[in-house]
DNA sequence: CGACCGTTTGAGATCCTTCAATACCAGTGG
DNA sequence: CCACTGGTATTGAAGGATCTCAAACGGTCG
């Protein structure tokens, strides 16, 4: 079985990562040996908007924060990947977006000259490549039908609904991983117009806080409705 | 040369279409293998959000738009592509948004199953579907920032900017090929704020209609510095 | 010419932001 | 232990940007 270390402590299973969804193992083992794990304190910046991309990541475990910024300051997220997500796929050598870890992040590093060869060399590879980032596309194609079409309220329903899985029930709490600034730079309102709308929710009895950083869903079907604007 | 011919009418060069951009003649002939031309009238939908994604289609010339609903009818307009450009590159097999012709439209199709087994045989198809893909990615996620963060007047200047080409210089005049409403649904606006806009930068010097459809750049510096909210 | 469609412009309403005050919590040092 | 601090969240009040509704304009087409 095909592992990688970082400083001998934590291990990774390579043929569990996500750039390695199937591909056979002897392809698994030539992923693994080009990669490298690094590890990022929270608010560190892994990348700046516009930097040389001579590596891609994949999350191995904690949560970053992906943006873009205006000359003056305003910043958009454009999303929160977690563990399994690729970062750095960019075709043209620059990155995007900016990328900060949120918690503290393990990474598995490959660099980009290498894996770059293993795309040209392993079948499979570039196809498993479209199908990563087309879910992304479909990802981003949503979050712009809600940034440019939906309300507040809608909004944060929709940030909401994504946090769940399909097996989340009313009644379910789950973790609410970011803060109210990092959801309104996603969903392109102020703090104060989450907050709000939150709290509408709550006295709605659509949902509940226990504490700050937790959701309890007491209404699904209600906030499915809040989400796509039904009624 | 390979060609194919929708009614014997108009002949279409394969290796001039986007698909086949860096693959070999031999690759080339396979894809014109299972290719058909296809014509659609203004205002003719190709395909409804979430509709089997049975074709994938080339657009060889003509401009569609892409657009999302909610479900009580808002309308969000992800793009506007024209020649060259990939439609319904789906890959769990249903289209994630609708697709209806702006003006007349030519197509070149795919049909899914035999263009699914192009991609396993032939190296280079994968990653060039790739690219493809990351550089519709890179846009919408340069439109959720625009659509998040920006005001109207930034957005309007964004979306004229974006017409442009790298040898546009102030002075020239170029044609706008789409609605007030259109530009509207696509950059989370009204087209009444649209119109305000665009009124507010004629009367400011920026820039000029000679016609409803057409736009005279008077001075695109400024321009750019009002799409990117530089002052 | 008249009907129609897209556009422009105005006036008032609405939603979201801005600014400000307060609350809450964790960490720190006296 | 507790006061102090900094970061985050909540809530209120006022202002502003955009939307809504409405009227008028201009071009195209039968």
């Amino acid at each position: 079985m095909q592992t990688i270390a970082l400083s001998s402590t934590p291990q990774v299973q390579m043929s569990a990562l996500s750039v390695c969804k199937g591909l056979s193992s002897q392809a698994v083992g030539r992923i693994a040996a080009i990669s490298t794990l690094r590890k990022l304190a929270p608010r560190e910046v892994l990348f700046m908007e516009g930097d040389e991309a001579d590596h891609i990541y994949e999350i191995v475990s904690g949560m970053l924060r992906l943006y873009k910024l205006l000359p003056d300051g305003r910043r958009q997220i454009m999303g929160f990947p977690t563990a399994g997500h690729l970062l750095g796929l960019a075709p043209e050598g620059l990155h995007v977006y900016a990328a900060e870890a949120i918690g503290d992040v393990t990474l598995c590093c490959y660099p980009r000259s290498s894996f770059d060869r293993l795309v040209d060399n392993l079948p499979g590879l570039a196809r498993r490549l479209w199908t990563v980032t087309s879910d992304e596309l479909r990802f981003a194609q949503d979050q712009m039908l809600t940034l440019g079409r939906k309300s507040s309220l809608e909004k944060v329903a929709s940030f909401l609904l994504a946090l769940t899985d399909p097996n989340t029930e009313s009644g379910k709490t789950i973790a609410l991983p970011v803060t109210r600034g990092d959801m309104a730079d996603y969903l392109g309102l102020t703090l104060e117009t989450v907050s709000r709308a939150l709290s509408r929710m709550r006295r709605d009895g659509v949902l509940d806080f226990p504490c700050v950083d937790r959701v309890r869903f007491l209404d699904l079907d209600r906030l499915e409705e809040i989400a796509t604007g039904d009624e």
